[in-house]
DNA sequence: ATATTATGTGCAACCGGTTGCATGTCAACG
DNA sequence: CGTTGACATGCAACCGGTTGCACATAATAT
């Protein structure tokens, strides 16, 4: 037996039924101060049963605010992200926002085009980890209030996860371990984080005087990472630190597969925590901060949306290296 | 340098610069073939030099539809549900609509509050692994179409992952290798899915004549899968069925802190195949069917709007069991 | 050449609320 | 007792598109 579905009732049968004004039924949601107290009881009973609900769309209209943001991701299914788009949405909640998910599939011109379709529908827009150019970026900032999480571009309000120390104390910790030839696995390179992270790591070996060298991937995952172990393991190199967890994953399981035991023979770190305890071996990795910037970029973005011109705002989160089981003395 | 943002150009302004009525410009984007192709092509170059981009609450208005829709589930960070967000936008995005999230974090009133604050600006709804009563559920599809993910509701189109038939075949696998008790790590108790899988367990175990019992728990997380494991280990039994994988991997946390060995002295089967093999050591699981029922929730809600009443559809997808490393001969 | 149909465009009402302003009522005040 | 204001409510315009219908012009039929 299918449900059956009933049309809307407006304002104007409240209105009728009532006996009074569309305005007056309009104010008795919008701004019951200024109506007699008996005259909201009495419009909200009648309109209860009518089975009254507001026009989200048409309120919109008439307001130019329609409670609504737009959140723009690389890829849900990378584990840094849930934890920051939970947070994300339990911020909006408390100021009553909804959120639309994007999911750019790591894809620059995908994400473009969901750039394009959503912002118009909402008030602002939080894009993590953008693959864009700094032109686009600033293109559609200059349409929409936006707020960046883990992209750099001066004048946008930007939440940053400073993951730079948190790897420079990797990299220490592995050279006071003995290692002296390490590889770092990169992630996009049209990501900040990873241009951050590399150069960290790049920076902190040549003042310890270690052996480092890069390999490449274009997409964090699991597979990634498992593909880099040859050139990594034809590198000589004792450790790696990988530019996220599921890629660190991925090189422990490659490790795995040609009987290279960790942390016995080799050392991996990971980076963002984002597989937190929920693995055998424990990653050693960088704490990530998604929660924290997932709220944050909200209350930010909301600011934005009262202050109108907040400018230039660009809150910075610390990081710090987690050692768990996954690193140890160089062989 | 804060950046500068311009206000929307409306219909009427590129009516006035191109010299047309308001009507036509509509149609130019709209309905093109009413118009003659020079008029057309007048217009959008118009539109395109004053920047005009068409007003999506206004169109939602005047249209009824708006090219939205809402996704809500339990928990955004539970594995399980990325990828099925993930494929669900995807196949929104082939239709041209656009993804709410919702994220009830497993609690019903939550879930309601969402549902009604989402469902009064968006063409439908999808509820995955809704813990709402049956009567809240058949109330809001009342004035939404709706599908359901995983709930079995009469009179309301749905897709099911029918993972009893996976945890069937797990029980037997266990049975097969000499286990004798059996404890099923209860989930979330409004859950369909856990009712399913308790009922297969226990069903396939009694045909069996295996010791079962049940452990319960009310979230499925991992730090409920290791509280449970004290229990599971006061009924002597050898071997785990969790609800899900994130359990399991919080049991095989709790049984490695207290020494006891996977699979030489205890075996773990998961649910959902929700890690894949980003673990050591692998899961043993029963796959799960995220994906699939992510892209099917969606065109079949496309079909329930196109059609209207598309009534009572149930998908049921299949799931087996997937045998890797944490099941072993009993002890 | 006139009647008929097709085609392109404009007019104006409408979607469902919101809001500035005008009006009406009544109490407090000088 | 007339005036002033505070307060409650209604009127009507507006948000930015969409769409049924009317109308003018051009193409086709008779």
């Amino acid at each position: 037996m299918p449900v059956e579905r009933k049309g809307g009732v407006t304002i104007s049968q409240v209105a009728e039924a009532a006996g009074v004004a569309r305005s007056s039924v309009s104010r008795a949601y919008t701004k019951p101060h200024m109506l007699s107290p008996d005259t909201v009881e009495h419009i909200k009973a009648v309109a209860e049963r009518l089975g009254y609900i507001p026009n989200h769309t048409a309120r919109a209209l008439s307001t130019g605010r329609n409670g609504n943001i737009a959140l723009i991701v690389p890829d849900v299914a990378n584990p840094f992200f849930p934890p920051l788009i939970r947070a994300a949405q339990g911020e909006a909640d408390r100021y009553d926002f909804c959120v639309f998910l994007g999911n750019s599939e790591e894809d620059a011109e995908k994400e473009d085009k969901l750039l394009s379709r959503l912002s118009s529908q909402v008030e602002g827009v939080i894009l993590a980890s953008p693959r864009l150019s700094d032109e686009r970026i600033l293109a559609h900032a200059s349409l929409k209030p936006m707020v960046l999480i883990n992209r750099n571009v001066e004048g946008i309000p930007r939440v940053l996860i400073d993951s730079g120390t948190g790897v420079a104390q990797a990299t220490r910790h592995l050279a006071e371990q003995g290692h002296r030839r390490i590889v770092y696995v990169s992630g996009p390179s049209a990501s900040w984080s990873n241009r951050q992270r590399r150069s960290a790591a790049r920076n902190t070996a040549a003042k310890l005087s270690l052996e480092f060298s890069v390999v490449s991937a274009s997409v964090p995952s699991f597979e990634a990472g498992l593909q880099a172990v040859p050139s990594i393991l034809g590198r000589k190199a004792t450790a790696a630190i990988a530019f996220d967890d599921v890629m660190a994953q991925g090189v422990l399981a490659g490790l795995a597969a040609r009987g290279v035991s960790v942390p016995e023979e080799f050392s991996v770190v990971g980076c963002d925590d984002a597989l937190g305890p929920l693995m055998v071996p424990v990653l050693t990795t960088v704490s990530g901060q998604s929660v924290e910037a997932g709220k944050l970029s909200v209350s930010l973005l909301m600011q934005v949306l009262q202050s109108d011109a907040l400018g230039d705002a660009c809150y910075v989160l610390e990081t710090h290296l987690i050692v768990r089981s996954t690193t140890n003395a160089a062989p």
